[in-house]
DNA sequence: AGTAAACTAGTACGCGCGTACCAGTTTTTG
DNA sequence: CAAAAACTGGTACGCGCGTACTAGTTTACT
């Protein structure tokens, strides 16, 4: 009985650190690495600022577990949306939350700590759903041709706000090059 | 006589505001735009804190400019290398100043500001370059795909630390891809 | 020559930050 | 039940930051 009672000041120690990661991811979105501080996030999260220090050893862990969780999350919806319209796959999602994990790819470019970990399950990630959709191995090529495109392209609509109908005529033609064969 | 005899004074200004504005860009270099502070930039200058504030009525407007600037060296160094061979063109690069540059390039997703267009200079730049390789108007579509898939493999190799070799071969194939009529 | 403008340089204010600390409470463990 | 471990939350320290202020010096204009 002691066992699995009610674990419940562990259950909410977990549930803690989750708010506090949620609360991360974003600010994270909204304003960027620079916009998580430890008080913020335990302000977000409704928690006490010790709360931080106590769960997370530091601000960069933090950053990076939320760095982490973000990944996930953005995985997880390429996947599920399959990308049969890569556009609407794109122009659907959060614009400051895809600004926010992109500053932190290239944050990642800095140290090659933990945060280079993710940014490379990132970038694999992405490129095995592109891989997927067009039916060829993940490191085939053509795949890694069609994702850098696409990453060219997302970027030019995230930051510069490029028109989306030239973006989806763009990613057509990227689509139909990498697809032709060589 | 009075003239332009002997200008001291101004041209100690000039001279002064355009060491701050270097300094400015090699710490945004070094360590990305949090890096940039008054007295970071002062100091690196050996010049006293007042007059970052002197010369520059604010961080943002001081960061802003310095980007302006490192878009100028940027796109300067890309028209006079001609991109003949564009992996010896991008291998060169300091690999902090690129990650600098982007960094401030996502940045400027996040506020419409003078940043902004320093953004769109860079791009647009980047992409009348690669039209002048590829011998077609600007806004050539296919001109816009090879820059796209560029910034990809730019990024996947300052990032991600992918292997010169492999950037070499995409880019080929991008190129190819591009050049093929459709 | 004399007034205004440009420039220099030191210093001070107030703030938010990361983090450390610690006295409490609760939960698990032996 | 007692001792240990996990957790809570309030508070404090020291620092670097952006920026403002001020007194002094130099240069440009009439």
């Amino acid at each position: 009985m002691t066992r699995s009672a009610t674990t419940q000041p562990q259950a909410r120690a977990v549930h803690r650190r989750a708010a506090l990661l949620d609360a991360a991811a974003a600010l994270l979105a909204e304003g960027g690495s620079a916009a998580v501080s430890h008080r913020a996030v335990a302000q977000r999260a409704a928690l006490p600022l010790a709360a931080t220090t106590y769960y997370f050893a530091s601000r960069d862990e933090l950053i990076a577990e939320a760095f982490g969780r973000l990944v996930d999350h953005e995985l997880a919806f390429m996947r599920e949306t399959g990308l049969d319209d890569l556009m609407d796959g794109l122009a659907g999602r959060d614009r400051a939350q895809q600004l926010g994990l992109w500053e932190l790819y290239l944050h990642a470019g800095r140290e090659p700590g933990v945060l280079r970990t993710h940014a490379r399950r990132w970038s694999e990630g992405c490129q095995a759903v592109v891989a997927d959709l067009l039916g060829v191995p993940v490191h085939d090529p053509r795949a890694q041709l069609l994702y850098s495109a696409m990453c060219g392209v997302w970027l030019a609509y995230i930051v510069d706000g490029r028109p989306l109908d030239e973006v989806r005529q763009l990613l057509r033609l990227a689509t139909e090059a990498a697809t032709r064969p060589s």
